[in-house]
DNA sequence: CATAATTCCTACTTATCCTATAGGAATAAA
DNA sequence: TTTATTCCTATAGGATAAGTAGGAATTATG
């Protein structure tokens, strides 16, 4: 499970990615998006030194998006927030880490099954951006045959 | 990331999936696996009481499992020890429960990337059993192309 | 310049979970 | 009866999660 604090910054930024250019104060980001203030203060502190958001203090401050949304991926986000997405440390790409009491980690078949675990997972949350979470058109798993598809 | 919990559970019951008939004593498994005894105990206490291995006390005691390796997915012990394996409640099939901070959650494009996410990984964690802990034999994801596979 | 609005920083809290560990009771085989 | 084993209850230290509080620093605006 996500932790309180990845969801409620996916769904800021999901805020955030609906007007990319427009700064908005965090107090009307948590009261949109139902998050205890201070609570997403401090995650918003976070991804600003990640460099994900841009922000600006004193009146007619707010956050917005450093960077567009289609390049900021729901998977970078997750690990910004709550570390590797594998299910091992030894399966992890990004923060590879051997399990120690692994006395054969070549030959390790659970460690086979995680890894084709995270490939699968990642394959979506890093396909998946922002962008994804601002727009109205279904994603693409939503999408259904029309005419068009059967040409 | 999975508890120590999970793995030590799916790297004892992997060790039993190897010889599915016979009966292994705890300690046996602890020193063979890298796990804690004490530690080991109280989770096989816990896989037993959810009928996933057979205990017998006494000499001569022991653990098995209580059905045949092919028939106890990875994905059902990692629910047992860890909970749902969806990234978000809502997005849960096997433990589904609403967000209560979302307001409308046919409208989260959130719930929609997580659903797709939890399939994903599901897909591989149910579809991967004790039998592939336990074989010799490469996990598909292994397999390389061979003539057979061009004949 | 004063004021109001806003983010930034430091510290604290409270509860829960994780990762065990300890000691002995119950059971069963030889 | 002895020995090997699981079963049960209790405990504990540390980390993490999920906030909360208060004020300092910064900025736009009238």
């Amino acid at each position: 499970m996500l932790s309180m604090k990845a969801k409620y910054a996916l769904k800021a930024l999901g805020y955030l990615a609906r007007k990319p250019d427009t700064r908005f104060g965090i107090e009307r980001i948590a009261e949109a998006e139902n998050i205890p203030y201070k609570f997403l203060e401090a995650i918003l502190t976070e991804l600003r030194k990640s460099n994900v958001i841009d922000s600006k203090r004193g009146a007619a401050g707010g956050v917005k998006l450093a960077r567009a949304p289609k390049d900021i991926s729901i998977g970078d986000v997750i690990r910004l927030m709550d570390g590797p997405i594998a299910l091992l440390p030894c399966a992890s790409i990004t923060r590879y880490r051997a399990c120690d009491d692994c006395p054969d980690e070549a030959a390790c078949r659970l460690r086979q099954v995680m890894i084709d675990a995270r490939l699968a997972i990642a394959d979506v949350l890093d396909e998946r951006t922002l962008a994804d979470l601002a727009s109205r058109s279904p994603l693409p798993s939503e999408r259904r045959l029309t005419d068009d598809d059967l040409g």
